[in-house]
DNA sequence: AGGAATAGTGTAAAATATACACTAGGCTCC
DNA sequence: GGAGCCTAGTGTATATTTTACACTATTCCT
């Protein structure tokens, strides 16, 4: 009969991959940690399942220590589990990733981190552990998800301008898009509303609010329905446009 | 100071969604429990993955011990980690999916199962412990791929023709695809070669066989090229086609 | 009033997706 | 060996979607 107790001598984890949207830039968040090991370095928040816990309660707990929100959009990816992963033992982790309007709060280091800040995904390099490998398979999943998914607005503050809109989707795709064309879409779409109010306080003409709709992408949900967005195809040589007709 | 100690008391299984085509219709493997909790019962193939073996490769391991192959697709679907998912302890498990050609192999009961069997997807129902949610979730991770990546071809035998694969397509996205337009399509991205053969020992007019070429799809790949199929808008009304012209 | 800065807008051409029915070819059975 | 059975195989016109592309409008600032 087989010895089932060495089965039992594993611990996992979960980490998180809170994105934030801020200057037209995608950042995320990353904690530099107060424990062994790896103190004092940078890694995705994250931190062990209690033995009662269920994994998506142990990824919202992390994530309201932190940044002390609740209800926002958190979604599980992938789990990581090379044998060696872990200093202190067998430990897996159970990676989600989160998108949260990053003007909404401020930062609140917790117990389990030193110091908590935002990054450029742009530049982060170097995590912890597995946690680059983590990183890149949570944006792959972003960059997925928001082509198929009206998630975008989960980035963004309640009012928004379509610049805005498009701005966020250029920097998790990596790509330009045509204005015309990004509008015509997203309006035809029919969720968003129009607030009937302009940005105040720029230095040239203010741009419209809008506000996502969320009843109604409830309601096309249920009747079955997709969203989809795709990138221009020619590669973009950005700024240029027709010269003169 | 925190009690790790406390953290290093799971263990953590793998299971494993293997889909198989056959008689037109699309199945999973299932097989009996030999051993408690839920023995005598039917499961998702898996097992405890050993402290010092990678996911994967526990994943690769339960599949080669129940079926006797390698080399096969085989992808990480999702974790499923209730608190009490398990009766022996807190047990966490990692989902996987697998498609293999059902013709190449006789099933070999192993070690772990009592028996194994092939059951159409459509009549499973039941299942020990949480299988049937996970079923379902690798389930829609098929649908998703098989419009994504032309995975289909891992299902059938490496031979074959235009309306097997097609039927294929149906089973997996659960709809009617009209003959000419699916044709089209899959011709028109140049991964089938035709072997210039048909088929033999049918009582009608026997059909061209083709066969995938999986170095142009490489080759596509590398160049960043993506597959997608969709189903017909209209809802299918079937057999009724247009009325005299 | 002029300049600076971003908002906002339309159309034609190309590509893709869709709807739809009959002919072709091999087999079988009288 | 012809009739009938069965599935293979094929094309086109229309609708929809995607793409490329440049100038005018509005506000603020000086």
């Amino acid at each position: 009969m087989t010895d089932f107790n060495e089965y039992f001598k594993s611990a996992f984890t979960v980490d998180n991959v809170i994105f934030g949207f801020d200057e037209g830039d995608l950042k995320v968040l990353l904690m530099k940690r107060g424990e062994e090991p790896y103190k004092d370095k940078f890694a995705l928040p994250g931190y062990f399942v209690n033995p009662n816990e269920d994994l998506d309660a142990a990824a919202k707990r992390v994530l309201e220590q932190l940044t002390g929100l609740r209800n926002v959009f958190l979604e599980q990816v992938k789990t990581f589990g090379t044998v060696d992963r872990h200093p202190a033992g067998r430990v897996i982790t159970i990676a989600y990733f989160s998108l949260i309007k990053i003007s909404h709060f401020t930062l609140q280091p917790a117990s389990i981190a030193e110091s908590v800040q935002w990054r450029s995904i742009s530049e982060v390099r170097g995590l912890s552990f597995d946690h680059d490998e983590i990183l890149s398979a949570c944006f792959d999943r972003l960059k997925w998800l928001v082509r198929t998914r009206p998630v975008g607005f989960e980035l963004l503050p309640r009012k928004f301008t379509l610049t805005e809109l498009q701005h966020l989707y250029e920097a998790i795709l990596e790509t330009k898009l045509d204005k015309r064309n990004f509008r015509k879409k997203i309006l035809s779409m029919d969720l968003l509303i129009d607030l009937d109010e302009t940005q105040e306080g720029v230095a040239h003409r203010p741009a419209r609010l809008y506000q996502f709709d969320r009843n109604k992408y409830e309601q096309f949900l249920s009747e079955g329905f997709s969203f989809e967005l795709k990138e221009n195809k020619k590669k973009n040589k950005k700024g240029k446009e027709e010269s003169v007709a």
